[in-house]
DNA sequence: TTAATTTCTTAACTTAAGTCAACGAACTCA
DNA sequence: TGAGTTCGTTGACTTAAGTTAAGAAATTAA
């Protein structure tokens, strides 16, 4: 594991925000400066970690490009439990509050991210409501969604639940080392690879 | 399963969502006002269905007593995902956009809720702005426990689920069917009986 | 390039969940 | 009340995941 923290600026990636907002609001001038004022495009290296079991978070994520996994530690063994990618938001559990994480965040690839603090989100909100009725409306439909994951989740065997990651997420399978991917499936990693040996032969 | 739906107004319980509020923001006289003025509290009957599969959802609900589950239908066998109880919010997947659900919801006890439509949030979030802000904080913090509720679900084995869900929900597993708990903790009715049994003799 | 480490696969064995079937208990309702 | 349903338990058996251990393959570091 990396533990370097090198933010790099990259003033090009900024349209990405924009391009992402646009989607949902309409940019104003005073949006489109503002955003591109504020500094908060980082990249970090594959293997850079960006939280520790332990410390308290004051930052959130925005994939840009790249990818993010939490982890716990348990028994010393990780226990993968997401991974996030490009458009997706990563906020901690403890973000914005005083308690200790319990688990990891860790880039995967080079990641290149937008950083939000509590602090910047204040600011943004006051100055521009649209946004916090952006994120009211995109949390609501984020919600949604793991509800939809977290049930398919609970219905299905191991078996089918790695089928349906290599339809859902054919791109984590391509970036995820195999015993990652399995602990994030509920599953140990020699029965992943019993599950894939069985699906090859089926073919 | 009992497909009447007869709401009930009953003005007393309107406090328990001021009483809610208050926790978070200060309540105006404006705002108790409309609070107040609005009639949007409902009493349903324990079994009553309040979102079938296939149908449009325009409802969300928050629980001020009772229960709510949510369950599939796959193979001709329920599959419950979701026990909502008091002071949760149960937001359909598919709420407020017009596509189908693909769950149901069903009260199991007799239920007593708040009851929110797009059209009476819209017109809510223009009159007190802070009620927006306030979903959004709600929002984010029940993201949270969500992210934490399935990671912990993926790292336990079914036997460490039931374990948990006798410490953190007492309340479900009173409440509700052992065969419905068992869908939700992911395992068939045979083997939580046996889980149970296991447990008894180990004490 | 080799050595070391990590990752993945395989095999033998154990454990527990899934399946099928039967039965009794509890509950519903006519 | 009694017939019918749903619910929970149990047993016998099947299937697949967990465990342990070993070794091959791939990756990384020296």
């Amino acid at each position: 594991m990396h533990y370097e923290y090198e933010p790099r600026q990259d003033k090009y990636m900024e349209n990405e925000i924009l391009k992402y907002l646009s989607k949902y609001i309409p940019i104003t001038n005073e949006l489109e400066e503002e955003i591109s004022r504020i500094e908060f495009i980082k990249c970090f290296d594959n293997g850079t970690v960006l939280l520790e079991e332990g410390n308290i978070s004051n930052e959130c994520y925005f994939i840009i490009k790249g990818c993010i996994r939490s982890f716990y530690i348990k028994d010393g063994e990780e226990k993968t439990t997401e991974f996030y990618t490009e458009e997706q938001a990563v906020i901690p559990s403890v973000y914005g509050d005083k308690i200790p994480s319990e688990y990891y965040l860790e880039c995967i690839e080079d990641t290149i991210v937008g950083v939000g603090t509590p602090e910047l989100e204040t600011e943004m909100y006051q100055k521009f409501p649209q946004i916090e009725s952006l994120n009211r409306a995109l949390g609501e439909a984020i919600m949604a969604k793991n509800q939809d994951t977290f049930a398919e989740f609970k219905m299905a065997s191991p078996e089918e639940r790695y089928i349906a990651l290599l339809k859902n997420r054919p791109d984590v399978i391509q970036i995820a080392p195999q015993h990652q991917i399995a602990s994030y499936l509920g599953m140990k990693p020699e029965s992943l690879s019993r599950i894939r040996k069985r699906i090859m032969s089926q073919k």
